[in-house]
DNA sequence: CCGTTTCGTTAGAGGCTATCACTAAGGTTA
DNA sequence: TAACCTTAGTGATAGCCTCTAACGAAACGG
């Protein structure tokens, strides 16, 4: 019997035929979407039929969650390996770029359009939840002095943050913070969605730009008001 | 020969049938998504066989490009009579989410994850100049006394705005109303698109606060810097 | 009334997901 | 070593899908 720790050789060749096969997922989404995913294709790239696949993912399904899954725990692990190298919010954000551009139907994997029915598994809204975490971090260690929040008028909306913050978990940050953590949040997504999705397209602007004059905006207003 | 204006019994028969097909097109988008929209499910639904519809659409994408033309079609005759009832731009803003959430596939459809090798036509991007028009004009009429441009500090961004203004067309609006209308589409893209995805699920909060405080910002800042 | 155009059908090629039964190979144990 | 069990991969099959081609039938227009 194994003990823990150790693996079987068996258990070596499937793991190794799971990670090709997701390597090839990976190269088919990049190049077609992940509508265009299939199982089949894959497995005549890998020299099999289409049946033995099915002996690695339970369906297309799994290995598109699977994919997912590993799309958010590598966003995730950018993002607290750049607040470990002492990034700010600033830092993150560019961080969150990189990763976008890197692989844009990655982006799309995990903040694109949504399959109707489809519910991600607790584990992957946990993975969400512990990104969400470092921009709470990376946020609130901003505000050390409290200075910004003192100064931050109350507005309606962080009323009714405060009444709503089970998201941010036990995170110490005031309403204030989680109200500049979704508006991170939602910016940013806004400006890399409509550039990935080619939406600025032939309109010549430079959306690197873009986004650093928002992001200017989104840091600077924390010590000028 | 018919004249001009006038229809044959067969071609009204002809777009009754189209309208008809489209019809059922947005009810299957609506619970399945767009990359389950099926022919031949369609043509059963209404009756007939499948390889029958290929006398209505070439193939499934013309379909598809036909419905992305009707939606763009349907949210710009949306802003234009908002405008044309007096809507400033926040009030568009208001159109724009009410169309999202009236059918949220219909919304990603236009603006969500795009088939990596899909160029939509030149209309289509004709009619998303006209929407972007309509925005310039509204953030425009907000500044007639030319106070707000004078006031606001020339960035490095609004510069090069100035130099890459093409997709605004002959429109007079100057470099910083280019900014302000890049900042609105992309801040409530950012905010509608998450929340359409499902992705404020479980956070507890209300979206449309939010929208509205984003809104708040994004008009409140023209008088106040 | 008759030719022409258009519509809808069936048949079929080729793709996909997914299940099933079976063989062949690998590991385990007596 | 031999018997056994587990697992990987196969072909066959069902049931979807898109899309083409050929054929009958209906509707239109002179």
């Amino acid at each position: 019997m194994a003990g823990a720790g150790t693996t079987t050789p068996r258990e070596r060749y499937r793991a190794q035929v799971r990670a090709e096969v997701k390597e090839r997922a990976w190269e088919q989404i990049a190049t077609a979407g992940a509508s265009a995913l299939s199982l089949n294709a894959i497995a005549k790239h890998m020299g099999m039929t289409g049946p033995a696949l099915y002996r690695y993912f339970a369906n297309r399904d799994e290995l598109i969650t699977e994919l997912v899954r590993d799309a958010y725990r590598s966003l995730a692990d950018g993002v607290r390996e750049a607040r470990a190298a002492g990034a700010d919010a600033t830092g993150l954000a560019h961080a969150l770029r990189e990763w976008a551009l890197a692989d844009p139907q990655r982006y799309f994997l995990v903040y694109g359009t949504p399959v109707p029915g489809y519910h991600a598994p607790d584990d992957i809204t946990a993975i969400a939840s512990e990104i969400m975490g470092y921009l709470l971090d990376a946020l609130n260690a901003l505000d050390v002095g409290g200075d910004w929040v003192a100064d931050c008028p109350t507005t309606p909306l962080d009323a009714h943050l405060a009444d709503h913050r089970d998201w941010a978990g036990d995170h110490p940050a005031p309403p204030a913070v989680l109200h500049r953590a979704l508006t991170f949040w939602t910016r940013l997504h806004g400006i890399l969605s409509l550039e990935l999705a080619g939406q600025f397209h032939g309109m010549g602007f430079d959306p690197a730009r873009f986004y650093e004059a928002e992001l200017a905006d989104l840091s600077g207003r924390s010590t000028s008001t």
